[in-house]
DNA sequence: GCGTGATTACTCGGATACAAGATGTCCGAGTTTGAGCGG
DNA sequence: CCGCTCAAACTCGGACATCTTGTATCCGAGTAATCACGC
């Protein structure tokens, strides 16, 4: 088990739009270019942030991806739901009554890396990148 | 991103065993009826737990799986990586310095949900359902 | 009754087949910017 | 100087191609219990 590349890509690049943060979009060729990505392949990951609201796309000349309002809000685990889908991470596919006692302990063990996933935001990692430099 | 079936069969097959806990071993078809699975499909998830030393296998006729000497003290996170593997779910593909704090933030959580996970046993679970019944 | 061999029931391991999802590429279509040109 | 047109740069979305991994099956080999048979 293990995140896909895609969650690997759209992480980082949301934390290089959180650190920029500038007026104008940043266009997709020189965000692949900074993770090694065929830039159709990366803009096709995007896709699913801006479906999910977090940023915009500008088309056209000098267009690109842009953070949206109130993008300071975005937590990790946002982000992650938006490229994996939010099923969680076990269903016991055994109908052995009600409930399934494995079930509830792997779910409640998944809720506690989702608390800590939720608590975290883009918003403080680029903060604290910025006061380094 | 999920668990595989393959866990899934692996936990519910150690809870039957410890649930049931006799001296003869059980055999993998039963086994596996009770989960509708093909025999030979369980056999090969559950030489992983062989060889990771949780249960073992008697050959010949009325073989079958059983579990080994202080089986209680194995974890749901014990079986979890013997049939996922070790591997953590998320690996910063980027070289952009020492330390990613993507992969910071993302390694904290998951070791949340392992400290969860180490802490549940498979003989608390088998200990509560024998009290119910 | 007792040993010995054959049969049966079972696991083991490798090879293979199949399916699904992740990863990545290609291309046509639409959109915006900006430059060039004519009035 | 202004407005129009056209080319260039860019994203968007769908349709593929490829690769990896999970899932599952098949079969030959080995092993232990049990049964049958002969002494």
């Amino acid at each position: 088990m293990k995140y896909s590349k895609a969650t690997n890509y759209a992480l980082h690049t949301m934390l290089f739009l959180a650190v920029a943060t500038p007026e104008k979009p940043i266009g997709v060729q020189l965000l692949a270019e900074k993770q090694n990505v065929s830039p159709t392949y990366l803009s096709k990951i995007l896709t699913k942030l801006v479906k999910a609201g977090m940023i915009e796309s500008a088309s056209g000349a000098s267009g690109g991806y842009r953070l949206k309002r109130n993008w300071e809000t975005i937590s990790f685990l946002d982000i992650i739901h938006a490229i994996e889908g939010t099923t969680s991470l076990f269903d016991c596919s055994l109908d052995h009554g009600p409930e399934c006692l494995i079930q509830q302990v792997v779910l409640e063990a998944e809720e506690k890396m989702e608390q800590q996933l939720r608590s975290k935001t883009m918003y403080e990692l680029a903060k604290s990148m910025k006061n380094v430099q």
